[in-house]
DNA sequence: ACCTGGACGTA
DNA sequence: CGTACGTCCAGGTT
């Protein structure tokens, strides 16, 4: 098919919103004031998916008008028997309508037919005008429509699953053309329609005989010589079959009052489906919609007006002073190498809001230039944004200049608006928002055809074209995230937003004094676009690194993985990969025959868990081997990658990143250094590698106790748990002696293992199967602790239900400071997906409102030690903890300091607990 | 040269 | 059938 033919969509209304109504549980959807949109909610959200993969042109929704037709008039029985349409659908389908009538797609219905007739109709006409033509519904009749031009979609489960019905795939299926679909449904029958068939036929028999015979009326013309039961009761059921034969025939040529041409989907009433998505409560669809809409009709025409210029050495200071003053906010940015905690220029891009630009490369500058650049860069009265700001800090930082004044980051920006992207690639973010390619489209950007760049200026322009999309894209997320309620995904929603709050709405937002809106530009302004400078500090003065020390680990484990290697090969009695789970899969499950292990896409796992289950059945000595090889590779492979990334300052200078985890948290990478072994005594060894550097004292360590659980406290009320915390027992041992009404002095360490592991299973969505592997004993035993749980802490578990409610009411959790993460698929029909975002609405808001907490310690510890004069200074962040190294002398006060900011970070009902170590070491320092 | 899946380290 | 990450390796694709 070319883009040009012109594509037809038919779609069955009724029998397609009938099918939603039973595939999505009418208690998640249904609007506040009760009118349940479980139906209409699964019918638009089939129907934006069918308009997205498949870009129809023309469109036509078809409904029944009354079960009463001429199929009815002919055949009493006919659809006799179904059950009572359900109340909770009948009101549905005009809202289906109303959805249609502001998508602007016309809906066709004819009195004394049924919609199929009306598709018939309109498919044939559409095939014969040349159009490719779609068939949407649910009811098999329309598979004898089914030719090279016509396809019938055919929902396989739920909402979303379709069968792409074509000639082939209807063959392949009833083993019969869609020719012959007919007369197969006439043998074999078709229930909802109450339509018996011959008894003992079902569609292979059926296929047989019409391959047979040619079509059903041979099969009824020769029914005499069939054999067997199938033959006898064929021919007590002949009538049944032609009755069945005339009533399944769809009628194809109805006069009706719209023909296919008329059908041009011009696009849809933006006000209109405002309103109805808003009646219905539907936040996620409209995302969804605009996504679609957006991406068909990308308003991408325009690029930038940019006037450039390439900066003469000795004409900088000039430039700036005209084009980039007090108060008025600039965007910059820079290109060069970033990484390792440091970085280096090649260019530095700033644009203005009226379109000038100035380029120019920091190495080229005269003395004069070069201070006013500095100045300029460190004054905080020039506003600046920037997109992702701190390579360019860093960088800034290596050729000896400050940044100050960043008034906004536009990666940060986008990142709180929708933090779970793959990227905030400035490129897509400009045409999300700004609907422009990141290209220039002012004629005079030939002036930067200047002689001496090679290539006509065009990194120079692409450097200030990014400044400029920065700046513009500022202002764009902006207006993203002061909005109140709904879509992330729908910057475009903005300009026409209905009022919030209404009673509509349904979205208690305000269980804090402020709004979301204020939330999150407080979240930017006073957490984020700080702890820039703040994370840029930590990777500019990295952490010091035993080098002599991490050879000789490196050495001592690549001995044993030697020494592991050999042994299983010793007794497998050849050499093979060991890091080849699909060799270990050969040698393990074939060659040795051990027991089967779980399945997964490539065969059977060979993880840890596995191979010592596998042990535990039959201690073959192979599998020791190979699990002392998996421990000393990976800790040798660790030990490998930290001695590569050690810098000539003999320190590890990681990166953080601000942008990537979706509920808050920073990672790390190039080395990460969030995950050093700690668990086993072995891997503790590299955590020695870390150590004080030159002129410091010690390392300090700070973490956080059980901080999830304590904000699990706090957001739930419940008093039992917060009294355990306040109890000043042992948590564990606290909330184990509630679960099993025991003195806590009594708790046993059985009940408190599975207690700890009960709480720490909480935030994550655990389910009684999960608790009962981890623990090793049965779901029941499991499912029954959990009730004891909840029984004593019955205010968490009404936490936890309420929050997945709210999330799906508001396609969005929050955490303490705002912070939001959207979950579209909390509404999926597939269960495994839904049930999957339920875990992470679970746990978005604990795990995030950590994240804010030690980030907002961060910073009050960062200002805290520069405010006393300190010359100590943080280095790393590992999620619940931060590392210090302590200057000579301020081992007491740093330890003060960082208890009070940690500990008052954020008011929780609940006490923040801080445990400190300090030692020479990372692993001593550690408890 | 790139991508995916499996495995495994941390909180 | 418990969340959030990053890295390595193998083995496959381009």
């Amino acid at each position: 098919m070319t883009a040009s033919t012109p594509r037809l969509l038919l779609v069955d209304g009724h029998s397609l919103a009938y099918r939603a109504f039973f595939a999505l549980p009418v208690e998640n959807f249904s609007t506040t004031t009760g009118q349940p949109t479980n139906a209409v909610y699964g019918f638009t959200s089939m129907l934006i998916n069918v308009l997205r993969d498949e870009q129809p042109t023309h469109i036509v929704v078809a409904f029944d008008v009354s079960r009463r037709s001429f199929r009815t008039e002919r055949y009493a029985e006919y659809k006799a028997g179904r059950s009572e349409t359900p109340a909770d659908f009948v009101g549905q389908v005009s809202l289906v309508k109303e959805v249609l009538e502001a998508l602007r797609i016309p809906v066709v219905e004819k009195e004394g037919y049924e919609a199929d007739d009306v598709i018939a109709t309109l498919a044939c006409q559409g095939r014969d005008n040349g159009m490719e033509v779609l068939i949407s519904s649910g009811d098999r009749d329309a598979f004898q429509l089914v030719g090279d031009r016509i396809t019938v979609l055919y929902p396989r489960k739920g909402v979303s699953d379709l069968a792409r019905m074509d000639p082939a795939a209807v063959t392949a299926r009833y083993g019969v053309g869609p020719d012959r679909y007919r007369d197969l449904a006439a043998l074999v029958g078709e229930a909802s329609d109450n339509l018996p068939g011959v008894p003992g036929v079902g569609p292979k028999t059926a296929a047989k005989w019409i391959g047979q015979y040619g079509g059903v009326e041979g099969v009824i013309a020769r029914a005499d010589e069939i054999k067997g039961k199938a033959g006898e009761s064929l021919r007590e059921r002949l009538a049944d079959v032609i009755r069945n034969y005339e009533l399944n025939c769809l009628v194809s040529d109805l006069e009706l009052p719209l023909q296919v041409d008329d059908a041009r989907w011009t696009g849809w009433d933006r006000e209109a489906v405002h309103q109805v998505f808003d009646t219905l409560q539907f936040r996620i669809l409209r995302d969804r919609l605009y996504q679609y809409l957006e991406a068909v009709e990308p308003e991408a025409e325009a690029g930038f007006d940019l006037s450039g210029e390439v900066l003469r050495p000795g004409t900088v200071a000039a430039w700036l002073a005209t084009h980039a003053p007090a108060g008025t906010p600039t965007g910059v940015a820079v290109a060069g190498t970033f990484g390792r905690g440091t970085g280096s220029l090649s260019g530095v891009a700033i644009a203005t809001a009226g379109g000038a630009a100035g380029w120019f490369d920091p190495a080229q500058l005269d003395p004069a230039d070069e201070t006013s650049v500095a100045d300029w860069l460190a004054d905080a009265d020039r506003p600046k944004v920037l997109h992702d700001s701190k390579p360019a800090l860093l960088a800034f930082a290596a050729h000896g200049w400050d940044l100050a004044g960043v008034v906004r980051d536009t990666a940060l920006a986008a990142y709180l608006a929708r933090p779970d992207q793959r990227s905030y690639d400035l490129t897509d973010l400009a045409l999300r928002y700004l609907h422009r390619e990141l290209r220039v489209d002012a004629p005079e950007s030939g002036q930067l055809t200047l002689d001496g760049f090679g290539n006509d200026g065009e990194v120079e322009q692409n450097l200030m074209l990014r400044a400029r999309a920065t700046l513009d894209l500022a202002d764009a997320i902006d207006v993203e995230l002061a909005r109140d309620g709904g879509s992330p995904a729908s910057p475009a929603a903005t300009g026409d937003e209905q009022p919030e709050g209404g009673p509509a709405d349904g979205a208690p937002q305000d269980v804090s004094a402020h709004s979301s809106a204020e939330l999150s530009a407080r979240l930017m302004t006073e957490v984020e676009l700080p702890l820039v400078r703040v994370l840029a500090g930590m990777e500019r003065v990295g952490i010091a690194a035993d080098t002599d020390y991490l050879s000789e680990l490196e050495a001592h484990f690549a001995a044993e993985v030697k020494a592991a290697a050999q042994s299983a090969y010793e007794v497998v009695g050849r050499e093979f990969n060991l890091g080849s789970p699909k060799q270990l899969q050969e040698i393990l499950f074939t060659e040795l025959g051990l027991p089967k292990t779980k399945k997964i896409k490539t065969g059977y796992t060979t993880d840890a868990d596995a191979l010592q289950w596998l042990y535990a059945q039959q201690p073959h000595p192979v599998l020791a081997h190979l699990l002392r090889h998996r421990d000393v590779a990976r800790l040798k492979s660790t030990v490998d990658g930290l001695l590569k990334s050690i810098s000539d300052d003999g320190r590890i200078h990681t990166t953080f990143h601000q942008t990537v985890a979706a509920t808050g948290r920073l990672s790390s990478t190039d080395p990460n250094l969030q995950n050093i072994p700690i668990r086993t005594e072995e891997g503790r060894r590299i955590r020695r590698a870390f150590v004080v550097g030159p002129g410091y004292e010690t390392l300090l360590t700070a973490d956080y106790s059980q901080i999830e659980m304590r904000i699990m406290a706090h957001l739930s009320a419940d008093d039992a748990l917060i009294e355990a915390f306040n109890s000043g027992a042992d948590f564990h041992a606290a909330t184990a002696s509630s679960v099993f009404g025991v003195p806590v002095d009594e708790v046993t360490a059985d009940q408190r293992r599975k207690i700890k592991a009960m709480n720490y299973g909480l935030a994550y969505g655990l389910s009684a199967f999960g608790l009962s592997q981890q623990l090793s004993i049965t779901p029941d035993e499991a499912r029954g602790l959990m009730e004891e749980y909840f029984s004593r802490f019955g205010g968490v578990r009404d936490y936890l239900r309420e929050v997945v409610k709210r999330a799906v009411q508001d396609g969005y959790t929050s955490t303490i400071l705002g912070r939001r993460r959207y979950l579209p698929d909390l509404v999926s029909d597939n269960r495994q997906r839904r049930e999957m975002s339920e875990r992470m609405a679970l746990n978005a808001p604990i795990q995030g409102s950590a994240a804010d907490i030690i980030k907002v310690a961060m910073l009050h510890v960062d200002t805290a030690l520069r405010e006393a004069g300190l010359r100590s200074r943080m280095l790393l962040q590992v999620h619940d903890e931060l590392v210090f190294e302590v200057a000579p002398g301020e081992r007491d006060a740093l330890e003060a300091l960082v208890r009070q900011r940690m500990g008052q970070a954020y008011p929780l009902s609940v006490p923040l607990e801080v445990s400190v170590g300090v030692g020479q070491d990372w692993n001593s320092a550690d408890h």
